[in-house]
DNA sequence: ATGGATCATTGAAAATGTCAACGATTGTTT
DNA sequence: AAACAATCGTTGACATTTTCAATGATCCAT
């Protein structure tokens, strides 16, 4: 304790620890973080980040069927059902059955769909930057770089 | 499902999308595929990310508080509660009422916890190196830097 | 045309997150 | 010393998220 600690941020004294460098550990807390506060930049819109990634990528133009979202968002296919459900119920999105396969469903984005997708998107652009304030553009790019290539196993 | 199982995942068409750049989303899907990947290794030792954490700090000699580590791994305190219960159940933490203050509990591990947290380390170091198999050590190094600053804020 | 695989969907069970209280204790104010 | 507010661990309630197995509809390969 006599050291280190800057005024404001009080270091926690576990910081020490082993586990202070877990990447894993280090993740889950930037998720946690993150998390919060795109949630809280999306009340605006009422939307979570879950249900504003549905709706991200249904604004895409890429026509994605449910078992896309899934995947890429790493989710179970049964929650996206509810996260386009619940889109769907406010006239964000509609599904369409798929021309090739009619097992599958479209998530495309209706024109309110879009107006609240662009105002949920300017909200989270901010927020994130706001949480990386700590690093400059570079070393955003660094990041966002790493994460995508770990991704890749 | 999920992200982790590695073989040969063909690069998702959504991978395209303006999406696949958010840093937020890309930390969450590493979080998911970590999470995953660290379970299924802990589970030889009958332990979660969770309680792997408790644990982890409770051998590190630093004798937290349960408040500590609740402000430490973001979780709220009655979590903690419940996972310090989980651990003293089966003998590998005890809890010792603090010395200054009667009020708080310091978390330490018996030799018991020891020996499996030993076990557990080693079987997660393996698993996290797998999931980051794509960066070599400056990477991982230089990954862990950039995170570790982007959660001072 | 039959059988096996895949898609969206449902529902249940477990895990996690959030929040408000409470007794015991501490520190502070009078 | 007495009264007061604040903090710590704990309990309990509740919502959300995660995980998994099953189902009907549809596709694909034999």
């Amino acid at each position: 304790m006599t050291v280190g600690d800057a005024v404001g941020t009080t270091q926690p004294r576990l910081a020490q620890a082993a586990i202070a460098d877990d990447i894993g550990l280090l993740v889950a807390k930037l998720h946690a973080a993150g998390s919060v506060v795109n949630n809280r930049a999306l009340a605006d819109v009422d939307l979570r980040e879950r249900s504003y990634s549905v709706l991200r990528l249904a604004c895409s133009g890429l026509e994605p069927t449910q078992r896309e979202l899934a995947e890429f968002l790493s989710l179970d296919p049964s929650q996206i059902v509810a996260l386009v459900d619940g889109l769907e119920q406010r006239g964000l999105v509609e599904r369409e059955q798929g021309r090739a396969d009619r097992r599958q469903k479209i998530v495309r984005a209706t024109a309110a769909g879009e107006r609240i997708h662009a105002q949920a998107e300017a909200a989270v652009r901010a927020s994130e930057r706001e949480q990386l304030a700590a690093l400059d553009d570079d070393e955003v790019a660094t990041l966002r770089s790493l994460l995508r290539r770990a991704l890749r196993s």
